[in-house]
DNA sequence: CTGAAAGCGCTAACAC
DNA sequence: GTGTTAGCGCTTTCAG
């Protein structure tokens, strides 16, 4: 880092203390138009931007928020964070991101960074491991919110931003039974995810209630990969699916790729329909019917709640994000 | 932000000097053990990490990069981005993100944050009507590294990390011909920006080179939409074309799904190659073949490219990223 | 081995 | 309207 242009500097060459120039800067009520003036030609002519670490310093206000996300690429997060990092550089803050690449090991150091560099609040999707939250708790009582958002724990924490998974889900299933879908086969994401595990439980109830559970194939996949290879060997089966139920983006686009290998169409060999984040089920023709878990609402309502925190204005419940379907051709 | 645990905290609680604290926190040699031990301890109890910005100020070190792309979601920055705060957090190193979502303006305030923030060195990858590159330059020249990479300037800048473009193109038009594709339909992004021209001129020099320019169809197509209704308009057209060259990723859903549509399949109705990241080709069967430009390989190495400035290591002409091709059966 | 003191660049009372 | 001053929390000479 190098050393720019400095306050004193400023005040240095025009004969004036430190504080006035100051003022001048921040459009001060009492300061002389001409001196002003004067004051902001020159910062202009040297480059002047203010030291951020020192006004932070002094301010005790970082304008800095910390987001730590299991991974960045593909599916979700950087929407989620596109979404914040949009809504922040309105409102003049910044964004640190850290990326935890799944280790709750690393996440909890760049939780630690955030201590250091003292951000005014973060916004953390754990890992699929993450078991200890009371580091995240403990900052959170030192007055730093913390927000889960997306991956959150299934309790112990104050603030939670996620979709209503029970409600999507049982969504979906309705939307299936109406479509008059008999012989389904589920894909839900790994057994130990809460969202995964919500998800399940809701989508199932709803079949029970239907008295249609018999008919319901659950399987879980980890990655597309695995989606892709557990959707191949079930239709190989020859069980006579009519619809293929995908939990997230990443099963779904396994899936869709077993349907390619069999030469099987949607809709009319087979039904496909999935919650996403709206960008993959736009990839197929017919486009895919899905249930929109939307990651630019959900950041826009994470950094919404944020930004009351920070104004106190709320110590109000969990927000949890609804949730629309959008009818593609698939089903 | 709330005020944490001080250094002087720990000093007063502990009867010593700050300075004393700060040396034991950090393993200087002449300090007392069981000094150390007690700092140590206290400062574990307490919770103590040090204020980043006291440190910084101090120092006149950030140990913070930032980073400016003109979108993060989808097609390559994610993995670029990703791929540079692996490397920043492994070397204690902090990554402020800023999205220009292409615009200009939105890309100088970022780039002006960057400097209150007093950053080591600023990565950006330029929007597509970037016109006016004086304040990196100048940033740079100050002695703040700021290094252009993927989508660079055509000139007039010191520092760019991005692909071998030409190389790249003409390999593809290599392997096209090899191939034996006569009649190709080539699609290209925006004209204005300079890696879609180096990439045509590469691809097109090519064909000429071996006589068959004849039979070469070129488009532009910005965004993937476009291309789905470019693709989807030519190839009803019924020029019998034998092949389809994406130029991105970008372009080559778009163009899958205008085959999906029209029904068409690759290798065996028609043939396609792209230059990709390397994840979308892996979504369809047969694989598509592409050109890997790989955002991971170019975020490694602008980073250590950006470390090796900070460490005036080298001044060096600026650095290519190599590619190959990964074959999968759409060819 | 430890402490005192200066100062990084800035803001905000408090003077005048 | 402007200057003086006192720190924010830390590192780092320089003394002892």
């Amino acid at each position: 880092m190098k050393t720019a242009t400095t306050l004193h500097e400023l005040a240095k060459r025009l004969n004036l203390s430190t504080a006035t120039v100051s003022r001048a800067l921040k459009n001060h009520p009492n300061i002389a138009p001409d001196t002003k003036a004067r004051v902001l030609k020159l910062a202009e002519e040297l480059d002047y931007e203010p030291n951020a670490y020192a006004v932070s310093l002094r301010t005790s206000s970082s304008k800095e928020f910390g987001i730590i996300v299991p991974t960045l690429t593909g599916f979700f997060n950087d929407s989620l964070i596109s979404a914040i990092q949009d809504g922040c550089s309105q409102a003049e803050y910044s964004v640190l991101i850290f990326v935890s690449d799944n280790n709750p090991e690393t996440e909890l150091s760049s939780l630690k960074i955030c201590k250091q560099r003292q951000v005014d609040g973060v916004f953390i999707s754990i890992t699929s491991q993450t078991q200890n939250l009371e580091p995240f708790n403990k900052l959170n009582r030192l007055g730093t919110p913390v927000i889960f958002v997306d991956r959150v724990p299934t309790n112990d924490t104050e603030h939670k931003i996620c979709f209503e998974d029970e409600v999507a889900a049982g969504l979906s299933a309705e939307y299936l039974i109406k479509k008059g879908k008999k012989k389904l086969l589920a894909l839900f994401g790994h057994h130990q995810l809460s969202i995964s595990q919500k998800r399940l439980a809701a989508f199932q109830e709803v079949f029970e209630k239907a008295g249609l559970k018999k008919d319901l194939t659950i399987r879980h996949a980890q990655g597309y990969e695995a989606s892709a290879e557990q959707v191949l060997k079930d239709l190989k089966g020859g069980h006579g699916y009519d619809a293929i139920f995908c939990m997230t983006d990443e099963i779904l686009i396994g899936a869709m790729k077993s349907l390619q290998v069999l030469g099987l169409k949607a809709p009319s060999d087979i039904g496909v329909l999935c919650m996403s984040n709206g960008f993959f089920p736009k990839l197929y023709h017919p486009e895919i019917t899905y249930i929109e878990t939307s990651g630019k609402k959900l950041g826009e309502t994470a950094l919404n709640y944020m930004f009351s925190l920070l104004k106190n204005e709320q110590k109000q419940a969990n927000s949890r994000i609804s949730m629309e379907i959008i009818e593609g051709g698939s089903l």
